[in-house]
DNA sequence: TTATAAAGTAAGTAATCAATTACTATCTTA
DNA sequence: TAAGATAGTAATTGATTACTTACTTTATAA
């Protein structure tokens, strides 16, 4: 811990802000973190966190963004350059876990902040965000659907939404567990169920 | 909204209080619900509360023995007189779905109290809620197993953590929506595409 | 080098919330 | 029916928290 902190250009320290956040959100409920609990994680007065940021759910907004951006380009990446739908859905499942693995705080940040009656800009961003992640996964579903590599029978939307279940699955049992790591080895086991279900060659 | 309450003994008066925090939970987000609100809803004072449980954490304490105990014996009905384990488990999911879109808030609930850091007594019954709830459904899969229904393939902690995942796949769906009935019309088609994965026969 | 803007501190403030206290109304029963 | 126990009220308390203000330190560039 550095006693005396520099004084940093203010989108470094936005940056080093929401790092913070999902930081702490990986060791405590995402909704009990105060602006002292991050101002003290990064040897800095609680005040000195809103030369930065107008108010606290301007950081909670920052911090989703931040989320998005990362997740979806991951998905995007992972999907590219796969031969088969199915095998991009796996990428990006597997993308998907990667990312739960490394920063555990971020699935109970998007739970809570969807929880919130009042209508956020962060709870705006992190709609947005599964929305758009829903899309690509549709259009992954209705390639695969018209290329014959998974059964017509299955819904398109039922598909997307069971694909989301069964990360959020993963997620609550490892937070039953208390162990993050718990669900890399659990995933494939659950991912090979679901591949089952929607594919068409058995 | 009766204006001169009466005194009601302590069971009625806590029975109470947990129906009122199930229909705040629908409502709202559960981790923002606070004894003047649950008291203003009963036609009480904040301090009347008190009279009856010890702290707020003992509330929510309440709340989840309630739920516990109804989910697990509507459970136990609804997998009760099936003919087959893909059967009852089909019922035990659809039960789940009737007792959601009945509580809306319970999920939300369940989930919010998983998150939290420390150990309360609220949170353990959770766990052993989600514990049981477990044990029931690796029964029935195994059993399905063994009778050639269910694939030998699937690992049963994988099938089971993927039942819980759609049901919570469809919660996510139905907040991203804003509507619970949409959960009823989406739940079919999302357990249709778990029993092709988990099923033995194509 | 020095003036200025940006980034930080320390000490507040107002609001919120769980829990307590002193007192009152209602129920029960001897 | 009177007394004690139980359930309620109204007001207060202390802790917490987001945000503000007055002032100080650091970085930048003329």
């Amino acid at each position: 811990m550095a006693p005396h902190p520099k004084h940093l250009p203010t989108d470094e320290r936005r940056a080093a802000t929401v790092q913070t956040v999902i930081e702490l959100a990986a060791e405590q409920n995402p909704s009990s973190i105060t602006t002292a609990a991050i101002a003290k994680r990064m040897n800095l007065t609680q005040g000195a966190l809103f030369r930065h940021f107008p108010n606290k759910d301007a950081i909670w907004q920052a911090v989703m963004e931040w989320v998005a951006e990362r997740l979806l380009a991951g998905t995007d990446q992972a999907a590219q350059g796969m031969a088969s739908p199915l095998a991009a859905m796996e990428a990006v499942f597997m993308n998907h876990i990667d990312f739960i693995v490394r920063h555990p705080g971020v699935p109970r940040m998007l739970f809570g902040e969807l929880q919130r009656g009042e209508d956020t800009p962060a709870k705006r961003m992190v709609q947005t965000l599964i929305s758009r992640y829903g899309e690509r996964l549709r259009a992954l579903v209705e390639k695969g659907k018209s290329m014959g590599e998974l059964t017509p029978e299955v819904e398109t939307t039922a598909a997307v939404t069971l694909f989301i279940g069964t990360i959020q699955g993963l997620v609550v049992q490892s937070m039953l567990a208390g162990s993050i790591k718990r669900i890399r080895r659990d995933a494939p086991g659950a991912f090979a169920i679901y591949r089952r279900g929607i594919g068409r060659v058995r």
